[in-house]
DNA sequence: ACGATGTTTCGGGAAATAGCGAAATGACCT
DNA sequence: AGGTCATTTCGCTATTTCCCGAAACATCGT
């Protein structure tokens, strides 16, 4: 009945109209991560975080899949989100310093940045080669 | 101090994210409306459209001009925001059905859709030619 | 000056949102 | 099985948003 059209686009609005949210995909569009370690750069609560994910999830913003004991999170490749996302990162360039900031540190956290699956980087003890 | 550099966009996102004013949105791009259209059109109290437009001009995504008794309402034009808009026709696709009855209720009302400064249409007593 | 009309501001109540810590869940490892 | 770590769910509080009606402004017409 009162089915509003609307919704679906005003779900996905309001899922970007938050600083934390955007500063998550902007780190995503450097590159996957796993839900700890965007906790560790934005310095939230694990549990915070999450619940941004499943926003950003449920919307169809961010992909996410279980790589052993962590979920990975990248952005979405869907048609339907694409562009949005495109159309995104120019409006972001006026928060460039944090976000690079950002990129910074997660690129530290890391232990190697090329393997997609090695993950929770500085808590880990790391094998030598 | 914590100047917060997605501020602007995250507002902008904000004001973008409800189905009222995308509505009012969609109902500017065919064309400048006063505040009391906006209104009936709606089906919603005088009191909240202005308060819906007031944050849609805080953002500049409108701008407003008095006529008269009367407050004038049209999309901005400014650089900032207009990519914006225009990125934002498309996504409303979906909703085609309700805002084009907004926009068709839109000009019902009015009694000369050609001449901006004829306001406020059903309801004043209009002098005949 | 007065009344009528369009608009905005203000006060308040209902609902949604944001954050956290604690507890529950799932997966690894020994 | 038991322990550890990543993640999610839950319960809670604080804050914000939304909508309205009443009252305040503003402007026109008489």
């Amino acid at each position: 009945m009162t089915s509003d059209p609307l919704r679906p686009l005003v779900d996905t609005l309001k899922t970007l109209a938050h600083p934390v949210r955007l500063r998550i995909l902007a780190l995503l569009h450097a590159g996957e991560l796993c839900v700890c370690e965007v906790a560790e750069v934005l310095g939230l609560a694990p549990s915070t975080v999450s619940e941004h994910l499943t926003g950003l999830r449920r919307t169809g913003l961010v992909r996410e899949w279980k790589v052993g004991r962590w979920v990975h999170v990248a952005l979405s490749d869907e048609a339907a989100v694409r562009p949005l996302l495109e159309a995104l990162w120019p409006l972001m360039a006026g928060a460039e310093a944090e976000l690079s900031r950002d990129r910074a540190q997660a690129l530290a956290l890391r232990c190697d940045p090329c393997d997609p699956t090695a993950c929770p980087p500085a808590r880990t003890p790391k094998e030598p080669a």
